[in-house]
DNA sequence: GCGCGTCGTAAATCATAGCG
DNA sequence: CCGCTATGATTTACGACGCG
């Protein structure tokens, strides 16, 4: 009986990448608060909306984030000038 | 030849993401059987009590404390899939 | 003060999507 | 078609803080 559920449960595991301008949404807030990318609860539903996902999905990707961009920096900073230009640019227009 | 960003150091932002804890114990995957014992725990009743912590962690050979934040964390995740369920109906 | 509760998270791991 | 890695989700383990 737990092992059907627990395959049911993995079924939620099928999953599609998000699409092109959720995550662009997601990368500009997270590039734009690079000192302190822990949006709050508000803020986090917002993105939700903008990106027609979950709160959570929304968590799921700043955790994710935040701990792979620790890891290796380096490998993200071509998509962190890449963010800082285009809001450097969004300011300016 | 500076800017002065107040807040932010450019050559590593990550130093002020406070979360930084050095003496915490590497998470070990339970084992199938560690986790369906856990389940079936859970089952019976979602909160522990003293007695019955110190039995399942006797039987399981995880520690007390393991077995006191499993049933949390599994809390907190029946808590979610509950949210998920009713927000998938009625809006 | 203790002890266990929730909440948010880090870090590791899992499972698969999807690219070359 | 196949291996590989990027990516979204899940699982352990805590710190912070609340309450009785």
């Amino acid at each position: 009986v737990m092992i059907l559920r627990s395959r049911f449960l993995d079924a939620r595991r099928k999953r599609r990448n998000f699409n092109k301008q959720a995550t662009e949404v997601l990368n500009e807030y997270f590039y734009s608060h690079l000192a302190n990318p822990y949006p709050s609860e508000e803020a986090k539903e917002e993105l939700a909306k903008k990106c027609a996902i979950t709160v959570s999905q929304v968590s799921n990707w700043f955790g994710n984030k935040r701990i792979r961009y620790k890891k290796n920096i380096g490998k993200f900073q071509e998509e962190a000038n890449l963010y800082a230009m285009k809001t450097a640019v969004d300011a300016a227009s | 030849h500076k800017d002065q960003k107040p807040e932010l150091d450019p050559n590593n932002p990550v130093a002020n993401w406070i979360h930084a804890r050095s003496t915490r114990k590497k998470r070990c995957p339970y084992t199938k059987y560690q986790t369906l014992e856990l389940e079936k725990e859970f089952l019976f009743n979602m909160y522990l009590t003293r007695d019955r912590r110190y039995e399942v962690a006797r039987v399981l050979n995880l520690t007390e404390r393991q077995v006191k934040i499993w049933f949390q964390n599994r809390r907190m995740k029946m808590k979610k899939m509950n949210k998920e369920k009713t927000e998938r109906k009625e809006p």
